[in-house]
DNA sequence: AGCACGCCGACT
DNA sequence: GTCGGCGTGCTC
């Protein structure tokens, strides 16, 4: 006999509610099926989340069809959590426990059910950060917990990209012959249905950041290689940052975890500081390589500046192999006619067009990506001829063939097998990971990371100088026309005077992360309606009383055809804060505006 | 989210 | 007269 005659199910959309279906006798349903039902008119596949003898509701649709039983009670549990961390549905997190072929209306392919594995005794959770430079040392630290584990369990390791991931693999492999499997979101869904299927349970794992929603009940470890790394943070919808989400998991099935890195993230350094999370590393011994600040504050040339130019001519007969970093591609970082000094920009965004030697003609949206003709003679005035203005790359390229005809200079992946003098934009560093080494490193607009104006600038640029210069044996030289400015007072000494010196500021300004900050991006086709609701929107967040700036204008101000305000709430951590948040942004849908929330 | 319904201004 | 943008309400 039946005792549950009603299946409460959440379907894959952003409604943070669930429906109730009656379930015909001849079905049998457990809580974490897929199932078919009727929703508002068409065929869809929805969860089971509850199983309840009788609703409320009177006119109860029943269920088609029982498709397989792929989650479990602990991904609902999960996913629960998660809608309350951040403002979407749970629905819209359940389905990405799932792979993506399943989320389609189709027949089963599952050869076995998901099961539940029962809770262990209450234990308290180990968390550690353990540094070191590089993976392979990082590596030879957590190598053993990970074979320990895997007697138990599953144990995911997680990486900020994929290049990054083959490359750990090429390492791992030697010590677990056969036996890793990869996720992440570029397979295809046949390769990631047979994966989730396979990882199931007994599985190492390697995989990007969606590996995360597909953690098996089993999973025993938890190791999040790089954390620091901003690719942890997804960019797109549903935001989210993998470090809050690790810290969910691990709590829920109470897991050990391991952040790994070779500097940690501010998050991570104030759990050090609190004692929640212990550190492992070696007795401090930097200044290999040094770190030089070359103040060119008063200096004429932008970037070909003559004291860059003389470490360089030494450094290059002295036989280094050398890196410059520029951070701009192309040719030229600009297109403007000589006539009426109109500038080109990109019909679909605010971003100027940047040239490429390559590409004859064409001008690049640095935004967009769009290619655009460029015309010869200027449209607007129709007489001026177009010109190349700023610095790119490319341009630096011949600036510096023309200044060492005798040297050779390539820019990177192109000339970097034989070249003495690699040129690149700051994009190189995710590549150096590869194992790729040079002796000295030229960073020639050190002021570009922390000009804009966001409050993890400066964190970010200490990062990124730090972790480059691990790929050098001798020096990095950092020009900057700011040489004040704080990030250089710690960059040379030792890194935790500057993490607490950063720390100590956000705690002063209740920052992140002491406070929460939220963004909330509004886009639309039409400028003027999307000032009215952002000013709308603004004013009922300050009758309730919170903490909010703007609207400002988004970089850039219109992309790919829309424009784009943004409204920033700072206040306490907390769920008060999330909770009015989640109204906010189920009325604002009602209204049509299009809208992202970035909750940091 | 995605869809239907109903209100009001614009225009062949 | 009707077409369509837009606010509102609903989905078991």
């Amino acid at each position: 006999m039946q005792i549950y005659k009603v299946a409460k199910v959440v379907l894959p959309i952003a409604l943070d509610k669930d429906f109730d279906y009656s379930i015909p006798s001849d079905l049998e349903v457990r809580k974490g099926d897929r199932v078919l039902v009727n929703f508002g008119g068409s065929r869809r596949v929805a969860i089971v989340v509850d199983l309840k003898k009788e609703s409320v509701i009177k006119h109860l649709k029943p269920l088609i069809e029982v498709l397989d039983s792929c989650l479990t009670c602990e991904n609902i549990e999960f996913a629960r959590k998660l809608s309350k961390l951040y403002p979407y549905a749970m629905g819209e997190f359940l389905f990405m426990m799932m792979p993506p072929s399943l989320k389609r209306v189709s027949r089963s392919l599952l050869k076995q059910p998901a099961y539940e594995t029962s809770r262990q005794i209450s234990r308290r959770v180990s968390n550690i950060f353990i540094k070191r430079d590089s993976f392979p040392q990082r590596y030879s630290i957590w190598k053993e917990k990970v074979k320990e584990k895997l007697k138990q369990g599953s144990v995911l390791i997680c990486f900020p990209q994929l290049t990054y991931l083959k490359e750990a693999k090429k390492i791992i492999d030697k010590d677990f012959a056969g036996g890793v499997r990869l996720v992440y979101s570029q397979q295809s869904q046949k390769e990631l249905f047979i994966n989730w299927q396979q990882t199931r349970n007994n599985a190492l794992i390697l995989g990007t950041r969606v590996a995360l929603f597909y953690y098996p009940g089993d999973l025993n470890l938890i190791v999040v290689e790089e954390e620091n790394s901003p690719y942890y943070f997804q960019e797109e919808k549903p935001f989210y940052h993998l470090l809050d989400v690790v810290g969910l998991l691990s709590k829920m099935k109470e897991i050990d975890v391991i952040l790994s890195a070779d500097y940690p993230a501010l998050s991570t350094y104030k759990l050090i500081e609190e004692k929640k999370t212990s550190l492992n590393s070696l007795k401090l011994k930097e200044g290999r390589p040094q770190i030089k600040v070359v103040d060119i504050s008063g200096v004429r040339q932008r970037v070909i500046t003559p004291i860059f130019q003389e470490l360089l001519r030494k450094n290059i007969r002295d036989g280094r192999r050398i890196v410059v970093i520029w951070n701009r591609k192309g040719f030229g970082s600009y297109l403007s006619c000589l006539g009426c000094g109109h500038i080109l920009k990109c019909e679909r965004c605010s971003g100027l067009l940047q040239v490429s030697l390559k590409e004859d003609n064409a001008g690049l949206c640095p935004y967009c990506a769009k290619k655009t003709v460029v015309p010869k003679i200027c449209n607007k005035c129709n007489s001026g001829y177009i010109k190349t203005f700023g610095l790119g790359i490319e341009r630096i390229e011949v600036i510096l063939k023309r200044i060492f005809p005798e040297v050779k200079i390539g820019k990177w992946q192109e000339g970097a097998a034989d070249a003495q003098v690699i040129l690149a934009t700051s994009k190189i560093l995710s590549s150096l990971y590869c194992g790729y080494n040079f002796d000295v490193g030229f960073l020639l607009d050190a002021d570009s990371f922390f000009s804009r104006p966001d409050y993890e600038a400066t964190f970010n640029a200490f990062i990124y100088v730090k972790q480059l210069s691990l790929f050098l044996k001798e020096a990095l030289y950092v020009f900057t026309r700011n040489a004040n400015h704080y990030l250089f007072e710690n960059l040379c000494g030792n890194w935790q005077d500057f993490y607490g010196y950063e720390l100590g500021l956000r705690r002063e300004l209740r920052l992140p992360p002491f406070g929460n900050i939220i963004k909330i991006i509004l886009r639309d086709k039409n400028e003027n309606k999307l000032l009215k609701k952002s000013q709308a929107l603004y004013n009922r967040l300050k009758n309730k009383k919170l903490e909010v700036y703007g609207p400002l204008a988004e970089v850039p101000f219109k992309l790919r055809g829309n424009f784009r305000y943004s409204l920033i709430i700072k206040g306490k951590k907390g769920y008060y804060l999330r909770k009015l948040l989640k109204e906010e942004i189920k009325n604002l849908r009602r209204t049509h505006v299009k809208l992202a929330v970035i909750i940091r």
